[in-house]
DNA sequence: CTCCTCACACATACGCCGTAAGCTTATGCC
DNA sequence: GGCATAAGCTTACGGCGTATGTGTGAGGAG
């Protein structure tokens, strides 16, 4: 009755914070945010649903740390550089992260509380914006056009059912087939938009409103 | 043991489908999109949960339910107008419909499925643009860009845990006393724009970076 | 080498949740 | 009055987050 060596195959590795959270992005990456349960991810470690809590404080704070992991994903602006390009450079970073772990955008609009990591973000946007000449006014107001679009858009995105340009033309020429074409004539025009074959030349659709948003700003700190 | 009349105060009102969406809207406009159980509504209803099964599918098709109540608040862009104020009209009244029902949103975001309110939205939008003469590519754009501000925005400010002027200050003023002044001195900065007392002459946030969105659309339109 | 300690994993239990399946009752039509 | 049917109720299942209490194994002290 002794424990049988054999029961322990190797010297346990124990568990972590880090190892936890990993763990976790990775349930949420492959079955999405609704298939992370804490039952399910002690499964995952090979351990019981409560061992758990003594690397987490609950799965409120499990979410804020995976959003921690994403978060560490993304690009800041670096500073000394030219401002629209870094700007550009980590919105389009924030969005590649958010897209790469579908549920993180979500997940870092519900979440109360500003974490450490999101700060320095936030820091290294304002003083961006601040050391290109901008007003403290017009950086107030930049920054949250800026994250205003990156939320809204990657959301939009991550909410359609497709990931791959295959399956978007799949879906929208079944949506395309559904539909009245005599009551809903510009959604007909707009969803053969979406399938028209990418043009190389164009950027992706994020970095347009992105680009608008940066060039109008441009104009409005010539104008201070 | 026959039914005593008292305990059939009046003759029973039927429950129908409105009916259960509106007691569903008012749970979560009270107690947040989590309060809003099958159990708490029936109970709030006077009713076993199982009997809502009646009048609606399920949990899914109640919130698609509830979000169409919010949807049907908004206010459609009207045909033959000055396309910028009837853009920017329909986008503010989607804002304070969202921020009226603050679990909307997220909840638009999420659920899969255009219901035909939405498609009836967007076809309003869409046929603004082209109407004023957009190409088809540029109202495209255009659509997304607005409504990634709309959606990008309004979730920020959900998410932020006050609701009045009063609050918002507080709370700020709690938190630039809790951070370190020195290695953020940027966010303080920002905090210090939202204490700010607003300036009546100055436009909601939400409002400047829609204009900001809307002039860089005109200037686009004009290029063309 | 032995023993103590304590971090950490485990087991059990509670009150929620959505909803499947089956039963009961009230209402409207003949 | 009799009956079909719509719409309510009851019970039950599996899953959830987590409070609480127990067991155990590795590492330091003697």
């Amino acid at each position: 009755m002794a424990t049988d060596p054999k029961e322990r195959p190797v010297a346990r590795v124990p568990l972590n914070r880090e190892r936890v959270l990993q763990a976790a992005v990775t349930i949420a990456d492959r079955d999405g945010i609704a298939g992370l349960s804490m039952r399910r991810l002690g499964r995952e470690l090979g351990v019981e649903a409560m061992s758990l809590y003594n690397h987490v404080a609950g799965k409120e704070d499990l979410e804020h740390g995976i959003v921690e992991v994403v978060l560490a994903e993304i690009e800041n602006p670096r500073p000394g550089k030219a401002w629209k390009e870094e700007i550009r450079r980590t919105a389009v970073s924030s969005h590649d992260a958010f897209v790469r772990h579908r549920w993180s955008c979500s997940l870092l609009t519900h979440g109360s509380g500003v974490s450490r990591i999101r700060m320095q973000w936030m820091e290294a946007v304002l003083g961006t914006f601040r050391e290109a000449g901008f007003s403290p006014n017009l950086t107030h107001h930049a920054y949250h056009a800026i994250d205003s679009h990156i939320t809204g858009f990657t959301l939009w995105q991550v909410g359609m059912p497709f990931r791959t340009r295959e399956e978007l033309v799949d879906l929208a020429e079944s949506f395309l087939g559904r539909i009245p074409a005599d009551e809903f004539p510009y959604i007909v025009e707009h969803a053969e938009q979406h399938i028209a074959p990418a043009d190389p030349a164009e950027k992706p659709e994020f970095e347009f409103g992105l680009d608008l948003i940066l060039d109008g700003l441009e104009r409005l700190r010539d104008a201070e």
